[in-house]
DNA sequence: AAACAAAAGAGAATGATTCTCTTTTAATAA
DNA sequence: TTATTAAAAGAGAATCATTCTCTTTTGTTT
């Protein structure tokens, strides 16, 4: 995600446009494995050595909380963040803590499929993943 | 999940039988709402006022390690837990930390034929879970 | 009953994250 | 361009869920 375009996710939410925001926003872009708080800290430290650790989750925060970024399910407690909006599942390794990302259109339309026809009693659906859990081969 | 079952499911694993840990699995039965620890421990305290909080990580740290609960993936970085073992989803509320169980067999039975056939390229698959993202509405 | 190693207890330590208060800054209006 | 305003950042402290450490207790086996 370009600068520009960030900068236009950012106006379009109504949040000022602060080159913190922007590093953040491009690091969540960058990073593989869906980065936590920490790697994101470290990778920014590269461009903006002074920025605070708190003005980080702040950040984070703020653009989780408008839709510009994701935080992802895991088990442990430290969050992890997903910058690709669009429809996608995750695989999960089960032996270590790496996360990528899984889209699949057929499966999106497969599932669709299935609940509209299917009702859940008492819960009305907005959106379903899955958790595709297993090993990474060598590659 | 009675006490006997408990004792069983504990000596199946190679577990010391004590009254923290059969405790502490019961209480993961019982709540609601996939408990967190500090539910667990509130619940324990009324049978076990003197139980150590550390105890009661450590507690549920060795029976998620050994298979007797499962840890649920949430997006906080507070854990909780999960004592059904078969195979089931998970119905988040996007309002709310709400999170109950969801079984559906027909929906097992289509995404194993659907994965049967499909390779994710370097990955093999272990499990599929459904994270059901939605409402729950008043009942 | 003795032995042994796992487990519990108690309190301290850890670290990811949030809070608090002040200063800075981005955006807007004039 | 300047002034204004409110959002945002900074800095360090605070919070709290969880883990650590060391000692004692306990469950299981012989």
């Amino acid at each position: 995600m370009k600068t520009e375009e960030i900068r236009r996710s950012l106006v379009e939410k109504g949040l000022k446009v602060t080159p913190q925001r922007i590093a953040v926003l491009e690091a969540v872009t960058i990073l593989n494995n869906h980065p936590s708080a920490d790697h994101i800290i470290e990778y920014i430290r590269k461009t903006h050595p002074n920025v605070s650790t708190a003005t980080v989750y702040k950040v984070l925060d703020a653009l989780a909380e408008n839709g510009l970024i994701k935080r992802v399910k895991t088990e442990r407690d430290i969050m992890r963040y997903d910058a690709i909006l669009d429809k996608h599942h995750h695989l999960y390794c089960s032996e270590s803590d790496r996360i990528e990302d899984y889209s699949d259109e057929q499966l999106d339309q497969m599932l669709e499929d299935y609940f509209r026809r299917k009702d859940i009693p008492g819960f009305s659906i907005e959106d379903v993943k899955l958790q595709i859990i297993g090993k990474f081969r060598q590659t």
